[in-house]
RNA sequence: GAUUCCGUAGCUCAGCAGGUAGAGCACAUCCCUUUUAAGGAUGGGGUCCUGGGUUCGAAUCCCAGCGGGAUCACCA
């Protein structure tokens, strides 16, 4: 296939051909063996001039700065930059200056990957710098990198456009040293939870991400087939009946990192596919979970900024256990000053229309009260703020509450104004969660097209039964977004979904579908600048016009080849 | 889904009372043995997102489409 490309992309695919005939393989096979890494360098040299004296380090050259004979180059690898100072006549000794003239001077790029042995020193501007004895190519680059420089904070030509920077996230990594922070802080957050969790003595585990029925959450799945069975599949929207059902196994406390998938609109907030952290843990409720959530962020926010304050937006929101516990109906007495508790379906529709909030008839109890809240209240909760004891109708696997049939024994934490953690005293009442599964049907009849499905297996397995047991989920993504300060998920996906690229790739024709009409080789290019990129183009074009086309552009790209004549182009067109 | 803004060189952007494009960095050539967002000189590089329309003439104005951002709605 012909593929177009830039002036600087043929300029380095000729730098490549050019390597191959010096006999320098761009791309060998053999390890390179490295001994010591940007940031050991930086953190250990000031302190002992001594070290580092026979080193060798790989990365990429990310910029250049050619002085006649001496150079310097950056050289980046995964920990930073370090500077390389290059002489000529120290990589090439002898008399052969092939090395530095042309090979590096010429057709190395910035972007090349290589590696160098060496010295560290310091040079007269004071930059701790690797005296390069040797140098070798190990990836050669054929496409410009843009070039980010920053001086004082002050970032020059960054590389910014979003789109690119998340459809060539690998680009964006290399140019922007934050972006890569950001993935590093994100892998930190889930080590510590894990290594918190584990400390606790649970299990971690994996469960099915193909369901035959999407259980455990109320969102609208993706759904495909399994051919061998013929049946349908759905990606899972939430695994926290299968977690449960482990419980009912026998395991005392298990966890799942698992990523979810609904079908729903993107935004900010929301990708199709995410990441949940599920953990139940039998014996406890959700006040002790409550606690358990508390010292858990505290120790996130801890491990990554040394500190339980955490900036977010024009936030400044501090993880410091413990933290503010309210009832939903309390919530909502104080920021919408009406108090819901003992009202009925009725009473409460007239209470939204009185506030302008829509609701439709489809809308239970449950998800009327839960509009008042998310109107009224949720982007009061700045700081983490445990909003309590849902109405029923809207936690169909929560345990009842204990002192109100009303009510569920139900947290979710919010954090900034968004929901972040939702836990529960998990129903373990056999007979109760059919009840509350049969309810879902009804409302799922009267028009709510999340409803829950019924997931009888999950029923049997709690008529074995269930100990107590309490159960949370938190939002990898958001938690991330909160601890590094993004404020969209598509900042903490290292590949945030997006609509297939258009490949507006011109699908020319290759040279030899031209050279088979009669078209000289010479001329191939010239007619692709002209505009002509298949053969079938060539037919319908107008022959004298076209001579006099080519003509003017050999003459404008100065060709050293034979003028054409108008049967020339005829016969093309005829052939 | 609605509203709105954006799409010009490899990157970041300018150009838009309509006359077929400019800058900085990057790239190329030459000169420079320690520089640091960094030399100096010269030069090359663009289906101005795509397709229609208005016009003698469209990057510029109009319509449609594609892609992206933001806000809202939906959704956790």
């Amino acid at each position: 296939m012909y593929q177009e490309i830039s002036e600087q992309e043929a300029i380095r695919r000729n730098s490549l051909k050019e390597l191959e005939a010096l006999g320098i393989n761009p791309y060998p096979a053999e390890a390179y063996k490295v001994n010591v890494n940007t940031s050991e360098i930086h953190t250990n040299f000031p302190t002992d001039n001594n070290l580092y004296q026979e080193i060798s380090i790989a990365g990429r050259i990310m910029t250049r700065r050619i002085m006649g004979a001496a150079s310097f180059v950056d050289l980046q690898d995964s920990f930073g930059r370090i500077q390389l100072y290059i002489k000529r006549d120290e990589i090439c000794p002898g008399e052969d200056k092939t090395l530095y003239n042309t090979v590096f001077k010429r057709l190395l790029d910035i972007g090349d990957i290589i590696g160098v042995t060496g010295y560290v020193f310091i040079t007269q501007m004071g930059e701790i710098s690797i005296h390069v004895k040797s140098l070798k190519i190990l990836s050669k680059s054929l496409r410009p990198l843009p070039v980010v420089k920053e001086k004082d904070e002050q970032v020059f030509d960054a590389f910014s456009d979003p789109e690119a920077r998340y459809r060539m996230r690998y680009v964006d990594l290399i140019v922007n040293p934050e972006v890569r922070d950001i993935f590093v802080k994100r892998n930190k957050i889930i080590s510590i939870m894990r290594s918190f969790f584990n400390e606790s003595d649970y299990l971690e585990v994996e469960t099915p991400i193909l369901q035959p029925i999407p259980g455990g959450a109320a969102a609208r799945p993706f759904i495909t087939h399994h051919n061998a069975l013929d049946m349908p599949l759905y990606l899972r929207i939430a695994n926290e009946l299968y977690l449960k059902k482990l419980i009912v196994g026998g395991f005392e406390g298990v966890y799942e990192f698992a990523k979810d998938f609904r079908n729903e609109g993107m935004d900010r907030t929301h990708n199709p596919e995410f990441t949940v952290l599920e953990i139940y843990v039998a014996y406890k409720d959700y006040f002790w979970m409550m606690e358990y959530v508390e010292q858990m962020l505290e120790r996130v926010a801890l491990g990554l900024h040394k500190q339980t304050e955490v900036t977010v937006g024009n936030h400044k929101i501090d993880f410091k256990s413990p933290f503010r516990r309210l009832t939903m109906n309390d919530a909502i007495q104080e920021y919408a000053g009406v108090d819901i508790s003992g009202k009925t379906e009725k009473e409460l529709a007239e209470i939204c229309k009185s506030m302008n909030i829509a609701i439709d008839p489809s809308m239970g109890k449950g998800k009327l009260i839960d509009a008042i809240f998310g109107e009224k209240c949720e982007h009061h909760l700045i700081q983490p703020t445990f909003i309590m004891d849902y109405p029923i109708e809207m936690s169909p696997l929560c345990k009842r509450h204990r002192t109100n049939p009303e009510l569920t024994e139900r947290f979710e934490l919010f954090v900034n104004g968004k929901e972040l953690c939702n836990a529960y005293s998990e129903l373990n009442d056999p007979i109760d969660q059919l009840n509350r599964f049969q309810d879902q049907l009804s409302l799922s009849q009267k028009g709510d097209d999340e409803a829950m499905f019924i997931d009888m297996d999950f029923v049997r397995a709690l008529e074995y039964g269930m100990p107590t047991c309490s159960g949370m989920g938190i939002g990898i993504d958001r938690l991330t977004m909160f601890m590094t300060n993004q404020p969209s998920i598509q900042d903490v996906l290292l590949f945030p979904q997006m609509r297939p690229e258009k490949k507006s790739m011109p699908t020319g024709d290759p040279d030899e579908a031209f050279v088979k009409i009669g078209v000289p080789e010479s001329w191939v290019e010239v007619l692709r600048k002209q505009g002509f990129k298949t053969t079938a183009q060539l037919k319908e074009a107008n022959p004298n016009k076209l001579l006099n086309d080519l003509g003017g552009l050999r003459k404008k790209m100065k060709l050293d080849i034979p003028a054409l004549k108008l049967e020339d182009i005829k016969s093309w067109i005829e052939a």
